[in-house]
DNA sequence: AATGCTATAGTTAGATA
DNA sequence: CTATCTAACTATAGCAT
């Protein structure tokens, strides 16, 4: 600030923000050494230009931290590392690390891999968390079957439905022209036609909330298909 | 720098050195700040004082990037990651953080959450991760069964003939003295009592290598139980 | 330790090269 | 983009509170 005093907010001026941000930084590496230097400090500066150019300042203690860390750790990628975040990380990446190790050794585990070590008390809760999660996917899968199998009678249905509509609109052209949209809305009794749907292998026996819920989800299916058929 | 120009070099004296400090440290973060505002830079400045306290300056942007960082993600330990490391760190991170996830999704799903979504397809390999996880289950849960009943009934026939050693040494106190500790290294034919040691349920079919690993495991076990028994 | 004071060393905006 | 110059303008050493 010299012959005119600036207000601190941003040079809208390109070049003069340039020029201000070289000379700048410059002052302020230059005003971080001194600090590390009369104070005995350990001092990093990181700044990212506008543009996203990177330059930093380390005081030499730091610097030296840095250079002892990328020698002695493997993964020598590490250029700015300052011992504080570095602690601070370390903590973070080490629960990360943890948790990736835990949930992989339990999965493993679950496939009944390292079960070595396990108590005959972890072996049951193991077998039981197994059976109930297979008596699950069994469930849903006939779901799943079920769904498919009357998603593909329905179609065959409808085919025959356009095919006989059709027959019948050829033979005779009577009154039949508007009613065809109105029979999708239509009431019935259709559970009949639920059972005999599907049958592949016995019912899996378990007793929790999942399965109902998954349940609901094919009867509207049926309802729809019932309905057309008897159209 | 005033009344006198004073040498860039460590104060020795302390009083002076931290006042120097504190004053300095307050200077050059002011600098930070009206560099990242004028010249529109992301700045982050890190201090150690001497006797190892912390202090740091980060300019707006930074600090929302860590913010940002910080309700991201949902382990919150994030106080110091300036972008650069972070950018270098992140790579690293996200494959963490991509594995805990996955991990854990199908660690759910073994256990018959977030199923609804799979495919037939999906499902029944699903089915078969879990069958063939709860077989080997079940092959450990007999093998240790089998141990611990072992393991319980070796250690009946131990008291009993400890009991029987010390009546024998009692009623007739002959040449028995030296050879009660040479015993337990003996060989001998031991593996008829293995079938008959534990028989809880049909033996899981299962077809692959991990099973005979196991399997070899009691053996030991059975041989030295047996070894003591017939001792 | 923190704050205020103040003379002066140091920094820098704008211009020029 | 970098350097130099110069006139402001700021930061701060040493001292006092």
């Amino acid at each position: 600030m010299v012959r005119e005093k600036i207000k601190i907010r941003k040079i809208e001026n390109t070049t003069t923000r340039q020029v201000t941000f070289s000379k700048r930084r410059r002052g302020l590496f230059k005003k971080a050494e001194e600090l590390a230097i009369l104070c005995d400090a350990e001092i990093g500066v990181i700044v990212f230009s506008s543009t996203g150019k990177l330059s930093e300042f380390f005081s030499n203690s730091m610097k030296e931290t840095i250079e002892r860390r990328k020698l002695h750790s493997k993964n020598a990628v590490k250029l700015v590392p300052p011992s504080l975040e570095l602690r601070l990380q370390d903590s973070n990446r080490e629960s990360l690390n943890k948790e990736v190790v835990e949930s992989t050794l339990k999965l493993r585990q679950m496939k009944g891999e390292d079960i070595g070590g396990l108590t005959l008390e972890e072996l049951k809760k193991l077998e039981k968390e197994l059976e109930t999660g297979l008596c699950r996917v069994l469930a849903r899968k006939k779901v799943v079957e079920e769904i498919n199998e009357l998603q593909y009678k329905g179609a065959k249905l409808m085919e025959k439905n356009a095919l006989m509509r059709k027959e019948i609109a050829s033979s005779s052209g009577r009154k039949q022209a508007a009613d065809s949209e109105s029979a999708v809305c239509e009431d019935g009794q259709s559970s009949d036609s639920i059972k005999n749907a599907s049958n592949s292998g016995p019912p899996p026996n378990c007793s929790d909330g999942s399965d109902t819920s998954l349940r609901l989800w094919y009867i509207p299916y049926l309802y729809q298909i019932s309905v057309q058929v008897s159209e």
